[in-house]
DNA sequence: AATCGATACAACCGCTCCGAA
DNA sequence: ATTCGGAGCGGTTGTATCGAT
């Protein structure tokens, strides 16, 4: 299906924007929204295609971007990012506060890839160059590749969110990353922000220390997790499942006061099996605490509790099988479970936040509660809208 | 002062994705 | 199901600036 450039019209300008034409685009949009880019440059007196309006506005004009040196922090916070999605510049940009795509980009080819490379390491696969791998660390890589494949979609679920919600208001993009206080100069900057991203395959390994077998990965305090498990499962089947929903997310605090016992409940209408009893099926119903787990034999996800019985003596109770569980997770589960010490270092803290205390008067973990507590308040109408 | 190479960054190009018709 | 156009994304190019010679 062949389209002719946008360009390509005989009079529409090109190259460097001048003074004059960013004041008419910027009074354009200011006034009237960008609405259609297409129909915008004669509406604005621009002598431009749509696409370029739309660039210069995106990557420059914006009032909201943050220009100037990247900070250490954004360095490695980029890198890190760099180092699990690739070339993803959009998505890296969303981690980043007011940064946009085409600057990282650009700070990426100019700096930090020869900073990468002076460091020895290669800059697509952050591995040392010139080692070549064994059998084990092909497979070692397949793995890590497997992993970043899915996280690199509960990544992209998660931006997705940010830059919708930038859309909602400014109060809203301030509690999900807060600005760092300014530091003095004498003083050793903080360690640099730990993406979110990561939190679920911390769960994967266990929160509480020594990698659990069991991998459980939805009881992470109760919380909103289980809303990334459901994100990452409906990436992992790829277009969007209109049959697996979230319901009644109601019981997830949106206060910054107390962590309240969800009443959250998750509904897999056709991915769980059913339970029937007498003559009537059942469809189990989960909520937020409970666990998933990955059973080897016969090789699938279990959902359930934990309880204590009578005698003290722990237990879990199954309440439902996923059935024609995608194989991926399967092998992801198997995957990760090598892999106790990948997500060392990381936290669920809000994306761009730093670790040392943020200056807005709320402690770290009210600051994790408001952040998910907005990321829920961002999926307008999570009992009807897939994630992804 | 002139030249040249390196660097930084704005802008363009071509492609893909997605939703509407 | 297919076509089409708008929008976004990532790769690449163009150009201004700076510092060394």
């Amino acid at each position: 299906m062949g389209r002719s450039a946008c360009c390509e019209k005989v009079g529409l300008k090109k190259g460097p924007w001048t003074r004059e034409e960013d004041e008419k685009l910027l009074a354009y949009i200011q006034q009237h929204g960008h609405g259609s880019w297409r129909a915008l440059p004669p509406k604005a007196g621009l002598k431009r295609c749509g696409k370029s309006c739309r660039l210069r506005w995106t990557n420059y004009l914006r009032p909201d971007i943050k220009r100037g040196k990247f900070s250490l922090q954004e360095e490695q916070t980029i890198i890190q990012l760099h180092a699990l999605l690739g070339n993803r510049w959009s998505t890296i940009a969303s981690y980043l506060s007011n940064r946009t795509d085409n600057e990282i980009k650009n700070y990426w080819n100019t700096h930090l890839k020869k900073k990468i490379i002076k460091m020895g390491l290669d800059p697509i696969t952050h591995k040392p160059r010139n080692h070549a791998p064994g059998c084990g660390q092909t497979k070692d890589i397949a793995n890590l590749s497997h992993m970043a494949q899915w996280e690199s979609a509960r990544l992209e679920a998660e931006a997705r969110i940010v830059r919708e919600s930038k859309l909602v208001s400014n109060v809203y993009r301030y509690t999900i990353a807060p600005p760092p206080p300014p530091q003095p100069s004498s003083v050793v900057p903080p360690p640099p922000s730990r993406p979110t991203c990561l939190d679920v395959l911390k769960v994967w390994q266990g929160v509480w220390g020594t990698p659990r077998k069991d991998a459980t990965i939805a009881n992470f305090n109760g919380l909103p997790p289980c809303l990334d498990v459901l994100k990452v499962w409906q990436g992992i089947w790829g277009t969007p499942r209109k049959d697996v929903t979230i319901a009644n997310f109601n019981g997830f605090p949106t206060s910054n006061t107390a962590i309240t016992s969800p009443t959250s409940i998750l509904k897999f209408s056709d991915s769980m099996a059913t339970t029937s009893k007498n003559g009537v099926t059942h469809e189990p119903s989960f909520a937020s605490s409970d666990i998933i787990n990955y059973v080897e034999s016969p090789g699938a996800c279990v959902v359930g509790r934990n309880i204590t019985s009578d005698n003290n003596q722990d237990g879990y109770h199954v309440k439902g099988i996923m059935k024609n569980s995608p194989p991926q997770i399967h092998d992801m589960i198997a995957d990760w479970l090598r892999y106790p010490s990948f997500l060392e270092g990381f936290s669920d803290l809000p994306p761009g936040s730093a670790t040392a205390p943020v200056d807005n008067g709320l402690s770290e973990e009210d600051n994790k509660i408001s952040y998910w507590s907005n990321i829920l308040t961002a999926l307008d109408s999570p009992m009807d809208s897939p994630v992804f």
